[in-house]
DNA sequence: CGGCGCCTAAACTGCACCGTGTAGTAAATA
DNA sequence: TATTTACTACACGGTGCAGTTTAGGCGCCG
């Protein structure tokens, strides 16, 4: 009763079943303790796995931490970039921004994403290549995907700006600085309660609007 | 020939001196390795002192760390305040914004101070007490320094604004983020140039005063 | 100058770590 | 069932680490 579509699969999966499971662990593992603070045994203890089976997958420290954190970087908040380019004008455009920056900020609170942001950024003299990969994948796409919008809004006369990058980069600013410093600083991973957020969301799209808003 | 007043100090003063060159060494080795990847030999060697003579001022590694955290945090820019919260209006207010603005970025973006901030942020889980310290003594004095200014230029009719505080977190947001995050990603600690840094306050007084001064 | 306090070098104690080797075992294929 | 593959437990070598100990030496003081 060997299932043919499952046979290959199942020989397959042990190894990448073992893979993922390292994967996991490891991200848990250097989340939590950074790069010099993790070991390896621990990794493999978590992973529920012998430590020459972690070697077998990954050949030293270095490398599954690169992998760990790209995949976690890659992952960065995808579902938002599109609703923002498509942002558009419904008739009250201060609304929409809200509910954008809400997303936006939400998922950039998320626990997971404050302490990536922490490692990274802990790291960054040593690992560059991950800081500017997060910095490309995470708030690069973000502003590249207001850019477009702050651009459309502009050339249909909704907003009056001169460079659509810079303003999105203000508006971003706005938006997060305030709430994602603390996380960073008090090393609390909890995100905030909706009301607390909706205090900078809302302010920022003042702000926002009151400097590029169309007269 | 021995002076009265040197006599003691200088007893006290190889003692104080072998301390302070301890302290040195040590920011230098934390701040280039961070906290688990630093060595008490590495820092003992830096200093041109031998290890027990480390132990022989300092109890622990973790006390050591929160020692020279504490210190560099306490050092953290502080000619800017008096200025901001002097901040007067003298006939054009956004060239007097610009000029701190500048000022206070360009503290700001000083390497000590970014690899500060990177090792803060890094080893915030861990040591959260450094974490509150360092945004209470540097970006809270600074926030709290524009929010007395700005309370004040709108006593004065120049400004229109609710909720000074958050006029003031919407500023240094403004001014600061952008560059800030690049440097803390990309791990170059070396300061960008001035025309670059223009680019950032001007833009940013623009939507400041865009979005805050009084009609 | 004599003595005391603080330093020095060097070695040492445990311990944890990275990465590897070995010998045996469970699972998937044929 | 026999083979192959990937796993497991166990242990090892070498290194580095935090923190301590020992025995001695130098600078500063009266």
């Amino acid at each position: 009763m060997t299932d043919p579509a499952a046979a290959k699969p199942t020989s397959e999966s042990r190894s990448i079943r073992k893979r993922r499971e390292i994967l996991d662990a490891a991200t848990e593992v250097f989340l939590a303790e950074g790069f010099a603070g993790a070991s390896m045994d621990a990794i493999a203890t978590a992973a529920g796995v012998s430590k020459p089976t972690v070697y077998n997958h990954f050949a030293d420290k270095q490398q599954l931490f690169k992998q760990i954190v790209n995949d976690l970087v890659a992952e960065i908040t995808q579902p938002f970039y599109e609703q923002i380019v498509n942002l558009s004008d419904d008739g009250d455009l201060a609304k929409r921004l809200r509910e954008l920056a809400t997303l936006l900020l939400k998922g950039v609170m998320q626990p997971t994403n404050l302490r990536l942001r922490r490692l990274v950024i802990g790291e960054a003299s040593r690992f560059p290549d991950l800081g500017r990969a997060y910095e490309q994948h995470g708030p690069g796409r973000a502003i590249a995907a207001w850019t477009t919008a702050f651009k459309r809004l502009a050339d249909e006369g909704l907003l009056r700006l001169r460079d659509p990058a810079l303003a999105a980069e203000h508006f971003q600013s706005l938006v997060l600085t305030t709430p994602l410093n603390h996380a960073m600083f008090s090393g609390d991973d909890r995100p905030p309660r909706a009301t607390q957020l909706k205090r900078y969301t809302d302010s920022a799209v003042d702000v926002f609007l009151a400097a590029y808003r169309s007269t």
